[in-house]
DNA sequence: AAGACGGGGGA
DNA sequence: TCCCCAGTCTT
């Protein structure tokens, strides 16, 4: 079947069946003049990167709402950036998304480059999203290639090379297929294609408009693909967390990690290093102050990319005006202390501790 | 080329 | 509970 054939066929899917999301200009309003917004086509497609749409539709909302153009947040301090993306996960990503508005912003007078070369250069915009906003924002004709793409193609093709050596053949498929009428909204059909149809799992191939001529399904591979290199198992690390409240306020303590590494800028619970020894009778040794430190029953656990962690929890009560100052540490009251930079494993050790 | 880098959802 | 998913940057 014809390239031309099978974008047509997938464009006249994706009038019908298209996602309504927040960044999104459907394809009717597209058909009316509405054109997208480059800044919440970036923004969306950062937030993206390696999340759900489920997990990301509340912070894109509420950054929109806070800084409503690229000029506002160039203009917002590095922290409350820090603050507003903490659950999200992948910490770098906001640093870069700061770093990015403010370039815009100083070299390019708030308006994103509209060719993949020059979105390439900026921070946190690789090969998928630099191709994703010239497309989508720009209607350039880009070959969008994410997670989506590669199954929905693999499938198509029947491309049996496992990831990531099956990424040139993917995008030479990805560029051949792409229209040159309406090259955004096909590259946006293909991964919703791939988010609601063609599912990793028991994709439902009645429903989908590419169904005769997928040669993944005529050879009965398709749920396989696209193959994956095995991945290795993931080591348990240990450590400990230390919850100092305040008698009299209720406040916390807590304090910011370095700026690099495993998150990154984030706000924490004074604890421990995390290894994979770790003694327990050796935990009070490092705890941030002497105190009549009392360890929770239980323990936190946390799954981060490369590795598992199981964090016990100490609670002391005391009064914060008789502990000497703590360095890059600071009393957080209870109404604020939600508004933090916490990562969510930081959540759970505050959550441990307190209930 | 391989490892670092979160968190959420589904079986 | 385990298992799976998924881009960019660094080394």
């Amino acid at each position: 079947m014809s390239s031309a054939f099978l974008a047509q066929s997938l464009l006249d899917w994706y009038d019908r069946h298209a996602r309504q999301l927040p960044w999104r200009v459907s394809p009717e309003n597209r058909k009316l003049g509405e054109v997208a917004d480059p800044y919440r086509i970036w923004l969306s497609e950062v937030m993206l990167q390696q999340t759900t749409v489920a997990a990301v539709k509340d912070y894109f909302e509420k950054f929109i709402q806070v800084w409503p153009t690229v000029d506002d947040l160039a203009a917002a301090a590095e922290e409350d950036v820090m603050k507003a993306w903490a659950g999200l996960g992948y910490y770098s990503r906001a640093r870069n998304l700061k770093k990015c508005a403010d370039i815009v912003a100083r070299d390019h007078d708030g308006h994103f480059p509209d060719n993949e070369e020059a979105l390439l250069k900026l921070p946190g915009v690789g090969p998928y999203t630099a191709a994703a906003i010239a497309t989508i924002a720009f209607d350039r004709h880009a070959a969008v290639v994410d997670g989506n793409v590669e199954r929905v193609l693999s499938r198509l093709k029947l491309i049996e090379t496992p990831l990531p050596e099956a990424k040139p053949a993917i995008k030479a498929a990805m560029s051949d297929l792409t229209p040159e009428q309406r090259p955004g909204d096909f590259a946006q059909a293909v991964m919703d294609l791939g988010a609601t149809i063609c599912t990793p799992k028991r994709p439902a191939c009645a429903l989908c408009p590419w169904m005769e001529s997928c040669e993944g399904r005529h050879s009965g591979l398709a749920e396989t693909l696209p193959r994956k290199a095995p991945k290795k198992q993931k080591p348990t690390r240990y450590g400990a967390a230390f919850v100092a409240v305040d008698n009299d306020t209720g406040a916390v303590l807590l304090r910011r990690r370095p700026p690099k590494g495993l998150l990154g800028g984030m706000t924490e619970v004074p604890g421990t290093e995390w290894a994979e020894t770790f003694d327990p009778s050796h935990a009070l040794d490092h705890a941030p102050f002497p105190a009549n430190w009392r360890k929770r029953t239980g323990e936190v656990k946390h799954t981060f990319t490369h590795f598992h962690l199981k964090l016990s929890i100490y609670r002391s009560d005391l009064t914060a005006t008789l502990i000497p100052d703590q360095a890059d540490a600071w009393w957080s009251p209870p109404d604020v202390v939600e508004d933090e930079a916490l990562p969510t494993v930081m959540r759970k050790a505050l959550a441990a501790a307190l209930d």
